[in-house]
RNA sequence: GCCCUCGUAGCUCAGUUGGAUAGAGCAACGGAUUUCUAAUCCGUCGGUCAGAGGUUCGAGUCCUCUCGGGGGCGCCA
C-alpha cells in the first residue's frame, strides 16, 4: 500500500519485474535505478538500468533497453513506452499517466501525509546541546540545538522513540572556581547570591579564570633573562596569589563532589540561572528542549570511579606515563593512532571519561540504537576516540540486539561573518545570543510593517516573532551542515528568494486563498473531489508533493535536514507557479474544487516539513 | 609530521550516494498584476566543478597525488 503513493517505488517494483522477465539469467533482483528525469520535457521519470545490465549480459545497451521494454508491465502507471522512450546511450524516459498521479495523491492525502509510523520504532539518543555554567550564551550556541531538534523532531516524525539530551559543562574545576569565587564576593558583601544575573556569572567565570590562571612561563622568562628583582617579585606575586586562588577552587571541588550544604547551594543558584536563560533561548526558538532533556556532566559524576575501575579490572584500559588510556589502534575501535585518555596523573577524570559513561547510561539505561551527536566538527577525533573506547568498554552493544548502538557524529561548521572570518562583534567578543535574536526580530519587524503599514502592533510584533525565527533557522538549516555557513541578516530576510520567510509567505497565499474561499461561501465540496494534475503547473506541484514522504526518510538516513529545506523550497516554488499560472477561486466547477484539493494538499504538507524543521507557521503575514 | 574537513557561476549555496547539455537564490538586464497576499511569477546573462592522473560505456560524485582554506592531534572542557 506504500508503493502505490509514490511514483518512485510504484516504477521500481515494474520495472525490476520487467527485469527480471527479460533477463531471467541473472540472479537476483536488479535495481532499476528509477529516477526523477531531470528535464521535465523528456519525461516525469527515467530508468537508468540498461546501462549496466548491458555489461553484465553482454548486450548493446539500447537493446537491452527495448527489451525491458518490451517486458514492462505499464497497466495503469505511465503512459505506454515505445522505441521513443529510449534515448542517448539507453535512458528510458516515463511519462506518468494523470489517472496514477491523481491516484497516487489521494493516497498521500491521508492524516499522516504518506508517512507512516515506523514499526518497530527504534529507540534514538539525540546530543544536540552543551551549554556551560556561567557563561554567556552567544552565537556559537545557536547550531546545535537548531540542527540537532530539526533531526530529533524528524525521527519523532517517523514515529521513533527521541530521546534529547543537554549535556550541561555543570562540573568540574571550572565551575568549582567560580563557586569558590562567588562565595568569596558574597563574604565581602560584594555580590547577592540571591539575585545574581548571567552576566554577573559570566564576569565572575572569566575573573576566575583569569585569577587561577598562573603565569608559570612568566616567571620562567624572568628568571632565565635574569631581567631584575622587580620584575621577579611581581611574577611571584601572580603565581602566588594564582596558586592560592587555585588551591581554594580545588578545596571547593572537594566541597562540591561531597555536597556541603553551603557550597552546593551556591552551585545550584548558579546552575538554575544559567538553566533558565538556556531554556529560555531554546523556548525562544522554538526548540524542544526543556528542563527533563537535562543530562548534566554532574549527574555522572558518581559513575566515573567505578565505571574506571571495572575498565581497569578487565584490562580495557591501561597505564600511560602515570595517567589510565584506553588504546584504540585496532580497526573495530576506529584505527585511531591517539589513545582516548580517561584519568589524569593527579586521579582526575576528563571529558572523555564523562562521554564514555553517558554512551553507557545511552545504551544501557535509555535503550539507544542509535546515539547522534550534534556537536561542532572540531570534536570530531574526541567523539571517534569516545565511540571507539565505549566499543571496546562492552557499554555500547545494545542490550537487546548485542551489536553496538549505532554511533554518529553530527558534525557541523562554524558561523562566519561577512568577512569569512567567525562571527564576532568589532571588539572581537562573540555576540550574546540575546542581542542577535533581537536584532532578528527587530528587522523582521520592520520588513513586516513596510508591506502592512495598518497592521496592529500587536499582530505586527507576534508575526515579527515568528518571521525572525524561521529566517534564522532556516538560514542555518538550509545548508549542508558540515560546512562553515555564512551568516548574514540581509540574505536571511531578504524579500525574495530562499529563505524562511519565503516558505512562510507561500504557506499564508495558501491559507489566504482558505479564507477568501469561505467568505466567498464555496462550501466544501471540493473535500469530495480529486486534486487537480492536468495543466504543466499542476502536475509539477503534484509530482514535487510525492517526493515528501521519501524526502523526510532521506533526511533522517543522512541527518541532513538541508535536504528537507531544499525540498520545501522547490515545493513552494511549485505552488508559487501554479499559483501564478491557475487561478483557484476564479475558476469553477471541478477545476475550482480540484485545485482547492492540490491547495489543501499542499498547505497541509508544507505545514507539516516547516513543523518538522523545527519553524513555526503562520496565517497571514 | 599525522588525521579530519571543505574547494562548483561575480556573491551565497544545491547537486537525490556513478547517469543525458552541472542547477537554484542573490546581483545585472528584460517582461508579467481589472483575478485568490508582487515577500510572487516568466525570461536573458553568467562555469576549465581548485589542478593532474586513474577506475569505466559514463566522474562534480569513487581511488591516488598536488595546491589552497578551516579544524584537530594523551594529563583543559
Amino acid at each position: 500500500m506504500q508503493a502505490s503513493i509514490d511514483p518512485i517505488s510504484q516504477l521500481t517494483e515494474r520495472f525490476a519485474d520487467a527485469i527480471a522477465r527479460a533477463f531471467p539469467q541473472i540472479q537476483g533482483v536488479v535495481d532499476p535505478i528509477i529516477k526523477a528525469c531531470n528535464q521535465p520535457e523528456l519525461g516525469d521519470f527515467q530508468c537508468n538500468a540498461a546501462m549496466p545490465l548491458a555489461k553484465r549480459v553482454g548486450m548493446n545497451p539500447r537493446e537491452v533497453a527495448k527489451a525491458i521494454i518490451a517486458a514492462v508491465d505499464a497497466t495503469g502507471v505511465c503512459e505506454p513506452l515505445s522505441e521513443a522512450s529510449i534515448a542517448g546511450p539507453g535512458f528510458i524516459n516515463i511519462r506518468l499517466r494523470e489517472d496514477s498521479l491523481v491516484a497516487s495523491l489521494l493516497a498521500l492525502d491521508r492524516p499522516d501525509l504518506g508517512i507512516p509510523k515506523a514499526a518497530p520504532p527504534q529507540t534514538i539518543v539525540v546530543d544536540l546541546m552543551g551549554v556551560n555554567l556561567a557563561k554567556q550564551m552567544h552565537v556559537g550556541h545557536l547550531r546545535s540545538p537548531i540542527i540537532g531538534d530539526a533531526i530529533a523532531r524528524t525521527f519523532e516524525r517517523l514515529g521513533h522513540k527521541v530521546v534529547r539530551q543537554n549535556h550541561v559543562g555543570d562540573w568540574g574545576l571550572p565551575i568549582a572556581m567560580v563557586v569558590a569565587r562567588l562565595m568569596k564576593l558574597a563574604e565581602q558583601g560584594k555580590a547577592d547570591l540571591n539575585s545574581l544575573t548571567l552576566d554577573q556569572l559570566d564576569a565572575a567565570y572569566k575573573a576566575a579564570q583569569f585569577e587561577c590562571q598562573r603565569d608559570l612561563a612568566g616567571l620562567e622568562a624572568v628568571n632565565k633573562y635574569g631581567l631584575g628583582p622587580k620584575a621577579l617579585a611581581e611574577c611571584e606575586a601572580q603565581v602566588s596569589g594564582a596558586t592560592e586562588a587555585f588551591t581554594q577552587a580545588r578545596q571547593t571541588l572537594v566541597k562540591l563532589q561531597t555536597k556541603d550544604p553551603a557550597t552546593y547551594a551556591v552551585w545550584e543558584k548558579i546552575r538554575d540561572v544559567t538553566m533558565a536563560v538556556c531554556l529560555g533561548a531554546c523556548k525562544r526558538l522554538h526548540v524542544n528542549v526543556t528542563a527533563e532533556h537535562n543530562a548534566g556532566e554532574s549527574s555522572y559524576a558518581d559513575e566515573l570511579a567505578p565505571m574506571v575501575d571495572d575498565l581497569v579490572a578487565r584490562g580495557i584500559a591501561e597505564p600511560d606515563q602515570g595517567a589510565l588510556i584506553v588504546r584504540l589502534e585496532a580497526p573495530e575501535f576506529g584505527s585511531i593512532k591517539e589513545p582516548c585518555l580517561i584519568r589524569k596523573t593527579d586521579g582526575g577524570y576528563l571529558y572523555a571519561t564523562t562521554d564514555i559513561a553517558a554512551i553507557r547510561r545511552r545504551v544501557q539505561k535509555f535503550g539507544g540504537e542509535r546515539i547522534i551527536y550534534c556537536i561542532d566538527a572540531r570534536q570530531n577525533l574526541h567523539l571517534r576516540q569516545v565511540f571507539g573506547a565505549s566499543i571496546k568498554a562492552g557499554y555500547a552493544i545494545h542490550p537487546r540486539t548485542r551489536t553496538p548502538a549505532l554511533m554518529e557524529h553530527a558534525a557541523f561548521g562554524s558561523v562566519l561573518g561577512a568577512n569569512g572570518q567567525p562571527l564576532k562583534t568589532r571588539s572581537g567578543e562573540n555576540i550574546p545570543l540575546e542581542s542577535l535574536l533581537e536584532e532578528t526580530v527587530q528587522r523582521a519587524g520592520a520588513a513586516v510593517k513596510s508591506r502592512n503599514p495598518e497592521m496592529s502592533d500587536d499582530e505586527c510584533r507576534t508575526i515579527a516573532e515568528a518571521v525572525g525565527m524561521a529566517a534564522l533557522k532556516y538560514a542555518d538549516l538550509c545548508n549542508d551542515r558540515v560546512r562553515d555557513y555564512m551568516f548574514s541578516f540581509d540574505r536571511m530576510l531578504a524579500f525574495e528568494g530562499n529563505t524562511g520567510p519565503y516558505l512562510l509567505y507561500a504557506l499564508v497565499r495558501i491559507k489566504s486563498i482558505f479564507r477568501k474561499a469561505a467568505e466567498r461561501a464555496v462550501g466544501e465540496r471540493w473535500k469530495q473531489t480529486p486534486p487537480r494534475a492536468s495543466e504543466h503547473a499542476e502536475k509539477q506541484l503534484a509530482l514535487a508533493l510525492l517526493r515528501y514522504p521519501g524526502t523526510v526518510h532521506g533526511v533522517a538516513q543522512a541527518l541532513e535536514p538541508h535536504r528537507l529545506c531544499q525540498y520545501l523550497f522547490e515545493l513552494a516554488g511549485a505552488f508559487s507557479s501554479f499559483f501564478d499560472r491557475c487561478p483557484v477561486l476564479p475558476s469553477e466547477g471541478e477545476v475550482r474544487d480540484g485545485r482547492l484539493r492540490l491547495c489543501d494538499i499542499t498547505a497541509r504538507v508544507l505545514e507539516d516539513g516547516l513543523h518538522v524543521l523545527g519553524i513555526p507557521t503562520l496565517e497571514r503575514m
